[in-house]
DNA sequence: GATGAACACATGTATGTACAAGTTTGGCGA
DNA sequence: TCGCCAAACTTGTACATACATGTGTTCATC
């Protein structure tokens, strides 16, 4: 999946690490080979083991300081952008089987607020997705796609039964390159009652997405509500690490 | 707050230009200065430079690659590990004015399942606090926080009503180095009903958080319940750069 | 006017060096 | 034995250089 060509020093090293890692083979606690070792043992310099030990940094999964040796901090969870941005890519992580009802399909004028959500002119076609996701035959989720008709038209295209929305973009050569997420909490709705199989008002994770191309154009605004009893977020943040992540009071309908 | 000694040329670049982008001397697609003009503005070396390209990359403020020029991308929001840690560091920023009704603080033998989420053996000593937190006056948030004694002294010598606990700690030289988070949806409980001025079952976003040394021992695990309409998370995720997000499917009793 | 090759320029990766600024270690002296 | 200091080692920051690799432009050619 998104092969890359041949792979770079610093992501074999960052690689080896964090597999000795998640193996086991540096507990939490123990301190990891230092820079200069590194080098050796990967015949590198140190400008690839320090860029290595940056992202392992940013993912929260070692410490490291002035003085101090490295060490591995706690087995925490980490996935890739890919695995962030596709159910179906998370549940093959974690081994369940993903699975989707369509609701609908459709494709309409963009009312106000679904306009300006996406950025285009009031009444421009949208192409928008009603599905129930479930993890291994369980009702788990539902998802509220939105995507104007430059990215709607694959979507259309796609037996929306049939997987992953995400993986078809990428495999008509749409790039995916930045996402942003919203997170908070709302109760169901009768649709989504309905569809997850509780009560009207029962709390639900909402997370509304935004995905953008490297240029900045706007792929796809998008409502999923989760069961907070199937499914969380979990993040890390590190002193001095930029967070990526923000705490926002919510006064305007951003979004 | 938590100030630094000399700022390095790396940070000084990065403060530029989160500057001007968030003030609108760059806007969203316009090209970034490249790197080699950066690094004469500067008078530095193209390492700094790329330093603090990187952070700003995994801010999710801009995006680049190979023969593209820089380009700024949303003026997305981001906040420091210390905002995203202290809710009074964090409405200051937003120019709220925090506050907060302490309801308990209790020194007492931990219960299994606390001593088991804070790692330290049935009926050791923990302190403990329940609060309310406001916005502006407003009631927005409960907070439950508990320290193994040995951070939790500080606590207990401390007027809960005056302020940031946090920042009491770090006054007190307690090296607050990372933090977990687990977020999801719950239900508003009695308690929590009553102080919020809700009904009960209302969707509150719960935040529970572990903060832990550089060395990997334990300082707090709290539980955070926010009114979804007065606050929310934003996270930004970047292709290429790792994450340090993760969903995950909630089947044991974590934290 | 359309096509394509050559070129300049952008960012990505890698190496080597030097020094700054902490932590740990070990030995020396009281 | 205890305490202190210097040396060794660690990671952080900075600079100079080289080449890889992709993008955009220019310009000659068809």
């Amino acid at each position: 999946m998104t092969q890359q060509r041949t792979r770079q020093q610093y992501d074999e090293i960052a690689h080896y690490l964090r597999t000795a890692i998640r193996e086991g083979y540096f507990q939490p606690g123990d301190e990891l080979p230092s820079e200069a070792e590194l080098t050796r043992k990967f015949t590198s310099s140190r400008g690839p083991v320090r860029q290595a030990m940056s992202t392992l940094r940013t993912e929260g999964l070692i410490s490291s300081g002035r003085g101090r040796r490295t060490v591995v901090l706690d087995n925490v969870p980490t996935q890739s952008f890919d695995d962030i941005i596709s159910f179906s890519q998370w549940c093959h992580n974690a081994d369940i089987v993903p699975g989707q009802r369509t609701q609908w399909v459709t494709r309409r004028p963009a009312e106000k607020s679904l306009a300006a959500s996406l950025r285009i002119p009031d009444g421009d076609p949208v192409v928008s997705v009603f599905r129930l996701r479930l993890m291994d035959d369980v009702p788990t989720m539902v998802e509220r796609l939105n995507y104007p008709l430059e990215f709607g038209r694959h979507v259309l295209a796609f037996d929306t039964d049939s997987g992953s929305i995400y993986q078809e973009l990428i495999d008509q050569g749409v790039d995916i390159s930045r996402t942003s997420r919203t997170i908070d909490a709302i109760g169901a709705n009768e649709d989504d009652a309905t569809l997850l199989e509780v009560p009207v008002g029962t709390p639900l994770l909402r997370v509304r997405r935004r995905a953008f191309t490297g240029a900045g154009a706007l792929i796809e605004s998008s409502d999923d509500r989760y069961l907070p009893w199937k499914a969380s977020f979990t993040m890390n943040s590190t002193r001095g690490n930029p967070s990526s992540m923000a705490l926002t009071s919510t006064n305007l309908g951003d979004i």
